[in-house]
DNA sequence: TTGTAAGCGTTATCAC
DNA sequence: GTGATAACGCTTACAA
């Protein structure tokens, strides 16, 4: 079934009832009900792919999935998935995944892609600022926001908890429970993210006049190993260490390990945190204080901000969704 | 850039560089060279929403999302997808996420969105099996496979791990240890995967002679807090239990807590065994003794299948994947 | 072997 | 207000 029978039907033109379909004002009201209730009677639906052939302009929205290498963070990305689409569903729009992995050789090219298909918009997800595929998005005029990310471009959204402000208040509760001799085990040095929960730890120590020691400060790169290996090194060069900040709670299973490798106990000898509260921080012995990222509203807001964005309703801005510091035993 | 284009540059007519590019015989193989290597200097690429329109066929595989319901879940998506992946997009597929959440009210119906985008080819996962969206996709004559599920219907690829087998070698693994009195801690009723595990449980207690005790069956839902409250009922009602065989590491984890709460010791007095691996199983205490589900591979086994069918290589098919019972602390 | 031209199902531009 | 009609970029009979 396509418009021309709706068109029949109705007794009117194809144009007219493509123009009664899109709201255009040179339709008469009775018209465009009598048309609209044809449509609804016969349950045409508008080929999108010949309209989008047409307008240039398709209802698809790409996410940008580049963490297919971060084995470590799986459960993250279900969580924005499903906050993106209890936004996105009810607005009409279909989302399309664009795997970005330097493993996958892909034959078109990104930017190429989204011309391709004509995205409406893009929500890009990539710890890495200097990626290939983001400096193409970025330089597409698609709108686009970016999660985890802030772009110098202006006019690019950007959705991500105030990191800096969440680890300020991690290392401050270390703090506040008398430690002075606070590590912190960092993510990936290439993230956004990374700098900026460095950024918070320190202003934290200096803020109540610890002085920052970069040699607290080791290389976890959001793994487990890594992060292990990290603070085992850091212990033995730094055995005056009570309380560790660590940038990801899978990071901080590592570092409880590499703790009771040297014979401490958590939170007794060494307490710690973690980041981003996953589903299972709260099971693992003891249970991990740390800060719970809402992972569900970020995509949620990710996606509202873009649909404003295609919309032209508003231009993109950067957003901080609230995040929450959860004291389990851990952290003492 | 259009197929005009490159036409003009190789001197050719628009039909002569779509053969050449379409792999046509009715073409001069110096031509098709030439075309070719025009295409690849400009890079030219064909507009797949103009190609869809005519063909009726698009390169789009959806990928079918039910399990948002199951917050639980969520590490699992990302293996399969990933899994996907890494075997899709060399073929050059895209992939449509389609969302199905009874919450959602989807505008389009499902079989008519399969349509619309003329979706080559759907992956369906959703536990259950009288949902509305998997009967309509099975009514449609779209290449499709199935994860954790089988359908009636010939042609329909269907692919998971021997979930009856696995279920056996847990419990024999309880009965080696000495067990008889094992419990089993079921999931969703409706879910495919729940029959066929309480199957390979009481399979394996049959199989040296040991009755099958319906009230040793209990619900956990797929879920933690069921799955501690059923575990605690029934430690109330047959407190002669020493071993549970959960269906999933989350309901293991439920399972744990009302063991505790129980004063009882794991795995000591109640040895425990849990189901998919999922990233923590490791970390929690004791580790989780389980069967390992190989998602990735399950994804990858799932893209490959509904490839061969979209191709016309071969029918849909049932196939295994095969699973590992990992053997840990939790069941002693 | 190649080119012409008629679609595919829309939307957009004009006349009417 | 409404309706022809020409795009959109491609594939595919059918002619040449």
């Amino acid at each position: 079934m396509t418009i021309k029978d709706v068109a029949i039907r109705a007794g009117v033109s194809v144009a007219t009832v493509s123009k009664a379909l899109n709201n255009y004002r040179d339709v008469s009201v009775e018209t465009r009900a009598r048309v609209r209730k044809i449509v609804r009677e016969m349950g045409y639906r508008p080929n999108p792919i010949a309209s989008t052939l047409v307008k240039k302009e398709s209802s698809i929205i790409g996410f940008v999935l580049s963490s297919f290498q971060e084995k470590q963070r799986t459960s993250i990305l279900t969580e924005w998935l499903s906050g993106l689409f209890t936004n996105i569903a009810t607005l009409g729009y279909e989302v399309m995944i664009l795997p970005v992995d330097t493993q996958i050789q892909r034959k078109k090219s990104f930017a190429q892609f989204i011309r391709d298909y004509h995205l409406a918009g893009v929500i890009l997800q990539g710890l890495r600022i200097d990626d290939r595929y983001y400096v193409e998005a970025a330089s597409s005029d698609t709108p686009r926001v970016l999660i985890d990310m802030v772009s110098d471009r202006p006019g690019v959204g950007s959705v991500m908890i105030d990191n800096e402000a969440a680890s300020r208040e991690a290392v401050s509760y270390f703090i506040s429970r008398g430690h002075t001799r606070i590590a912190h085990v960092s993510g990936r040095a290439d993230a956004w993210i990374s700098a900026t929960r460095v950024n918070g730890y320190r202003a934290a120590l200096e803020s109540v006049g610890i002085e920052f020691n970069p040699s607290y400060v080791v290389n976890g790169e959001f793994g487990e190993e890594p992060a292990f290996a990290a603070a085992d090194a850091l212990l033995h060069r730094c055995p005056e260490i009570t309380a560790i900040f660590c940038a990801s709670d899978v990071m901080a299973m590592g570092v409880m390990r590499a703790v009771r490798t040297h014979g401490l106990r958590i939170p007794d000898d060494v307490a710690i945190i973690g980041f981003d509260d996953v589903e299972w921080a709260r099971m693992v012995t003891p249970p991990l204080t740390t800060v719970r990222q809402d992972f569900h509203g970020i995509g949620y807001e990710a996606a509202r901000m873009l649909h404003r964005m295609i919309s032209g309703t508003s231009p993109g801005s950067k957003l901080y969704v609230p995040h929450e510091f959860v004291i389990r035993e851990s952290a003492g």
